[in-house]
DNA sequence: AATCCACAGGAAGCCCGGGAAC
DNA sequence: GTTCCCGGGCTTCCTGTGGATT
């Protein structure tokens, strides 16, 4: 029996018609050997970093732009191509053991040039970047325990220790600046004045426009020297985008009519966000695969957008803190119960009374004000303040999701099943 | 015109946990 | 280890709001 099913199986797999060749060019960590609708920016970035070469003093460069616009493609592919035509070596996989470039070029007699890609989410302060930036120059560090002015000489002494230029490139700087002073930046920005030899050059890459405004006006000045920034792609452009990945992504003549041009419009409607198009891209061909469809077609891009949607939801709710949980069950049960609008009040009501019957601590209307914000945010709720004269002034409140999903997901909380019984009184309504 | 409802939402400060610095 | 500092969650106190009501 069962190894008959087996055999089935495996006949199954082998005779299905697949669609996914490479699944890998559809993620979005692989930089492409073409970048469409960037040569502005690719020339932009570019131009600075080989007059460096040339001798002058290296200038500064600031990457803004939304999630999903191509900056780190752009500046992974503008370094790898650099290193490929003057020589060098370009890191971007920090290994634990062993750092080793991803790729490295013998030079011929220019200078040897260095790019060392860093995400600021990850290294996040100035001890853990110094302590980066030597590994990556071949000097060991220990992770913890030195003091931060000796890890910097040991990162200058290796840095100045021979001619070269070396590009650090700072991926999402912004959240360096959150968690950390920003006295790295500082440090590293006017790091050139004091080196003999070597030369060094930032491009952080920044998803905040407004990241500078709130830097040191020193740090300011010498960080955004050139300033590039990425506009959204548009619903066009994410087109001509998918179709260079699709065609090294899956087999010939299996995308449907139709199919890219609906994953541009639903990622064009989130900011132009390509991360968003290709993973609708994937996702739909899986979906496809599954079913045994000889093509992608679009009702499989619908079914990928609702099933994306959904696993966020679920996600966000299931990772709600119980405060915010119980205010969002409260919302839950005057909509399941109450025929006129919900109100900040009778949500704070039914909150106290699901408190007291959970043995939950009561916080203060004030912050359940701030909670309630906090998931209109989220997309949960939709809250929307409303005039009512002289029955004065709050938000009307309302579920932005499918009350069962939200419900169902909810109570799978045992905090909150186990006052699922609880109805909230009758409302006596005014007028 | 003045009043007043039922909150919104800003400001300041407390508490606490965790990570960096010493 | 201890101390220091920071950020997030939270409270307290406060001022502001716009139209129905007086």
């Amino acid at each position: 029996m069962k190894q008959r099913s087996l055999e089935e199986l495996f006949d199954q797999c082998i005779n299905r018609r697949m669609i996914i060749k490479n699944k890998d060019t559809l993620r979005h960590s692989y930089t492409p050997d073409v970048l469409p609708h960037r040569d502005k920016e690719i020339e932009k970035l570019a131009f600075p970093l080989i007059s460096t070469l040339k001798g002058e003093t290296p200038s500064n460069i600031l990457v803004y732009g939304k999630t999903g616009t191509g900056k780190t493609a752009v500046v992974k592919y503008v370094g790898k191509a650099l290193v490929k035509k003057v020589g060098g070596k370009f890191y971007s996989r920090p290994s634990i053991k062993r750092i080793k470039p991803d790729f490295e070029v013998e030079n011929h007699d220019n200078t040897p040039l260095y790019f060392i890609y860093i995400n600021c989410e990850v290294v996040d302060t100035q001890y853990r970047m110094l302590a980066k930036l030597c590994e990556y120059l071949g000097e060991s560090v220990p992770l913890t325990g030195w003091p931060t002015d000796k890890v910097y000489d040991i990162f200058f002494n290796a840095l100045d220790s021979s001619k070269k230029l070396v590009v650090v490139i700072l991926d999402e700087i912004d959240k360096l600046l959150k968690k950390s002073s920003e006295d790295i930046l500082y440090n590293l920005s006017r790091i050139n004045t004091d080196l003999k030899n070597a030369k060094l050059s930032i491009i952080g890459i920044s998803n905040d426009l407004n990241f500078i405004e709130f830097l040191d006006p020193r740090i300011k000045s010498s960080l955004g020297e050139e300033e590039i920034i990425f506009p959204p792609y548009d619903a066009v452009q994410l087109v001509d985008i998918l179709n260079q990945r699709a065609e090294e992504a899956f087999y010939p003549d299996v995308v449907g009519p139709g199919v890219i041009q609906l994953c541009a419009a639903f990622a064009a409607q989130e900011h132009g966000d390509a991360r968003r198009a290709l993973d609708l891209l994937r996702i739909s061909a899986e979906i496809a695969e599954r079913e045994n469809s000889k093509k992608i077609e679009e009702r499989h891009v619908k079914e990928a957008q609702i099933k994306t949607e959904n696993d966020r939801i679920v996600e966000v709710l299931r990772t709600l803190p119980t405060q915010s949980k119980i205010v969002l069950y409260s919302v839950v049960l005057l909509e399941k119960y109450n025929t006129s609008t919900i109100i900040t009040g009778d949500v704070y009501s039914v909150y106290k009374d699901l408190c007291r019957l959970s043995g939950q601590d009561i916080l203060t209307q004030r912050r359940v004000s701030d909670l309630i914000s906090e998931l209109d945010l989220l997309g949960i709720l939709n809250a929307k303040i409303i005039n009512k004269g002289r029955y004065g002034r709050t938000k009307e409140i309302r579920l932005g999701v499918p009350i069962n999903q939200i419900k169902r997901e909810l109570e799978k909380d045992y905090k909150i099943e186990r006052i699922s019984y609880y109805v909230p009184p009758v409302q006596h309504k005014l007028g």
